[in-house]
DNA sequence: ATCTCTATGATTAGTAT
DNA sequence: GATACTAATCATAGAGA
């Protein structure tokens, strides 16, 4: 039997342009976040490589992805030490302090990012500035 | 003519997983990276939403990706002010947390991050916390 | 290091659940 | 909000220039 009705049109081309149907754009953005974090991951184990993501999605919800297993072991290493409040986290940021590589900011920031994500920092760098006397 | 040599095998299946050789890995990581930013590219086209990445080079060098117009603009109003150093910088986060919603941490990081990628702020936030006396 | 080439593997649009 | 379906579109491995 030729053309048995094809249940999907598959895959269609499309521009690259806002999408402007709610309904779509919240299915495209699932998907199109799936894919790249999938991709950001394959990135670090075929290349063995650090990579940090943020995706602000269309409802202002804040989605991370993130793998270095030193960044992994950083915020493990932290959790136990924010969990206390600011004291504990300017502590934290101290002891850090003596311990980090230059080339670890980008850690560092990652680090920051995820917390600030969790609710577990204060909202901006300023609340800082402002608490030690800036 | 059947068969008339085939230029190329096509792409080949490959496991997920580090790959050795190392002028292969530079290949791999070049594309790939290229692929995961052009993703992200769409992402913020197609669903209108915010990306930043950061990825680590298997030299350690710096790669970045952000889009969102608002951050672009807030790294350009920012750009003036920190320039004049640590304490330009220090007036324009307390300029910037006055005018910030809480929603725009994710803008506030992202342009950290630029700035201290670019090398323009002190290499991670201890050194503000020692400044400032604490 | 970057850029083809290209067959093949991987992703995803549109729709329904 | 996420997942299943499927055909079509898209991305890229491996090798060479």
């Amino acid at each position: 039997m030729e053309n048995p009705k094809k249940k999907t049109l598959g895959r269609r081309k499309i521009e690259i342009k806002k999408i402007e149907k709610k309904s779509s754009l919240q299915v495209a953005f699932t998907k199109r976040r799936g894919g790249l974090f999938r991709k950001a991951s394959e990135l670090t184990v075929v290349c063995g490589v650090e990579v940090a993501i943020l995706v602000k999605s269309p409802a202002d919800k804040l989605h991370s992805f993130g793998h270095p297993p030193g960044v992994e072991a950083l915020i493990s290493r932290a959790e136990e030490k924010i969990v206390g409040g600011m004291e504990q986290y300017l502590k934290f940021l101290e002891d850090f302090g003596g311990k980090v590589e230059e080339k670890d900011n980008f850690l560092i920031v990652y680090l920051l990012m995820m917390k600030i994500e969790e609710g577990l920092l204060p909202s901006s760098p300023i609340d800082h500035l402002h608490i030690l006397g800036a």
